[in-house]
DNA sequence: TCCAATTATTCTCTGAATGAGTATAATTTG
DNA sequence: CAAATTATACTCATTCAGAGAATAATTGGA
């Protein structure tokens, strides 16, 4: 998974024509996972990967090979890189809010949460035939998309797409049965579990945006910290409180002025930073929730 | 990886007499990755699994298998449990500290970090032969290991044996080399790299128990505050504040009283909890570090 | 019986971080 | 030159984390 933004848009490359991501064999002549990795998705894509990290190790039933009785594993990792080049040919950038439309808050939520996806939530749970069973799958809906006195949680990212899933409400989840009777569009489907390994990314990113200093590696060398504010905002698909944004960032440190100044827009010209690297060796983690003592 | 807590101490499951963790090829007759390591953890050392996390994959060059040229893919796992069976036979609960004695700031920094560790990461970083590498190194290792106005950071469990590792302080690296010339005796080594495994999940399960309620998986159905509080502080290794724990717990309501009290030690007897499993399904997860907007 | 020791529990105080909103500054556009 | 637009700075109230003190309920021995 490989992701940039542009636009305001959170952007993952896929290849081919039928929505999928990029991907590729281990080879003996790699020499670590990661190591091929980069080899091979720069090779295919002519994009130099910045920061990578392991997703998940899948080797489900729905992964075995085809003919012989033999397991694929598939090990997903995230990447990600600044969308200056453009993708051409056979590989395309496409935001990924084409395949998660319900995820994309910032306008407020999408109508679509409440007009469709509630009703057809609520459906889904009222088919359980124990009322215990009725009442869990009502309350695991409420949670996961913020409906009733629940807030929207951004993270849950992997939690919706599998409630999703388990409903039959996406695409994907229709393919084995022939009694695809509703065949609903609830974003763009994927092949295989791509679209899974996209909500395991995106809640990974989402997560780790908060405390750890990635977006930067999103970001052009000089931005200004409204720049900078509108990227998190594409990848939390939530908008932030302006003043409070900027505190957050100077008083951590991130960025230092490179003493320019925008000069292309209205209003204001806004100062350009560039982000510390330095930080990334000074601070290695945030937070501690525990509380320590003295001693 | 299988951890439990007894006596104080964050102990983890090893077989065979060479300090091995408990491991098992993935066969085509088990139903998912997940499903096949429990089965077959649970056949191997009578032991029932609560909590399951995927760990990392490995597939590096230490891993090729012995005859042909194939390589062998790891996926560990990070599995909680509870320590009432006690194990027999080939297989042993041992405390993680004996394998990373540096980890156990619980009584206070342990001697051997500033006799040992610190005199013998600074001789590894003056072996570099530019001054700007033996900065480097004197400045990883004081953020890793807390040297000069660095504090001791729990988390970097990882980053810590991976730089004993580089400066040939642990016995594991020595293995290939001929020259194992100090042959230092920096923790138990264990088989393969399983201690950097176990490194790995330590990270992991210090940095979870501070947002998830994953800490009950080791607890006893009833226990005290007190006895809660000291398996959170076997598995950081740092003693915490007692009343501000007590706060932390409660406010957060994680548990309930049983309504009875413990009677056989001395002082005032301590109410008894337990975990509300409740709340598992109402909060999913707290923490937001964004400045959000309102609307 | 009563005091010391021990452990549990509650409360207070302080400073820092967070949420929310307002005020001011420096531009472009008509 | 005023209005619109964007950037930046400041204020206030509330919550949360760190630290320590005070009080409660036991046991063990003098």
């Amino acid at each position: 998974m490989v992701v940039a933004v542009a636009d305001q848009q959170p952007s993952v490359l896929t290849v081919g024509p039928a929505n999928a991501l990029p991907s590729g064999p281990f080879e003996l002549g790699h020499r670590s996972l990661q190591f091929g990795l980069r080899t091979w998705v720069e090779q295919q894509t002519d994009h130099q990967l910045g920061y990578i990290e392991q997703l998940y190790t899948f080797a489900d039933r729905d992964r075995i090979g085809e003919q012989r009785q033999q397991r694929v594993i598939s090990i997903s990792y995230l990447a990600l890189t600044r969308a200056e080049h453009a993708a051409g040919g056979k590989r395309a950038w496409r935001s990924w809010y084409d395949y998660f439309p319900w995820e994309d808050h910032r306008p407020g939520a999408p109508p679509m949460v409440v007009e469709i996806l509630q009703p057809r939530l609520l459906a889904w749970a009222d088919e359980a035939s124990h009322p215990s069973l009725r009442r869990e799958r009502r309350h695991r809906a409420a949670v996961a998309f913020g409906f009733e006195d629940h807030g929207w949680n951004e993270e849950l990212v992997l939690q919706r797409y599998e409630l999703l899933y388990e409903a039959a409400l996406v695409e994907e989840a229709t393919r084995g049965s022939l009694q695809s009777a509703s065949l609903p569009i609830l974003g763009t489907s994927m092949t295989a579990d791509h679209r899974r390994i996209l909500a395991t990314g995106i809640a990974r990113l989402r997560s780790k945006i908060k405390y750890r200093p990635v977006v930067f590696e999103l970001m052009p060398p000089v931005f200004t910290l409204l720049q900078l504010q509108r990227t998190v905002e594409a990848l939390s698909g939530r908008l932030l409180h302006k003043p409070n944004f900027r505190r957050l960032i100077e008083q951590q440190e991130l960025v230092e002025e490179t003493g320019e100044t925008t000069a292309d827009t209205v209003g204001r010209p806004a100062k350009l930073f560039r982000f510390r690297h330095a930080v990334l060796d000074e601070r290695v983690v945030a937070g501690t929730k525990l509380p320590l003592s003295r001693s």
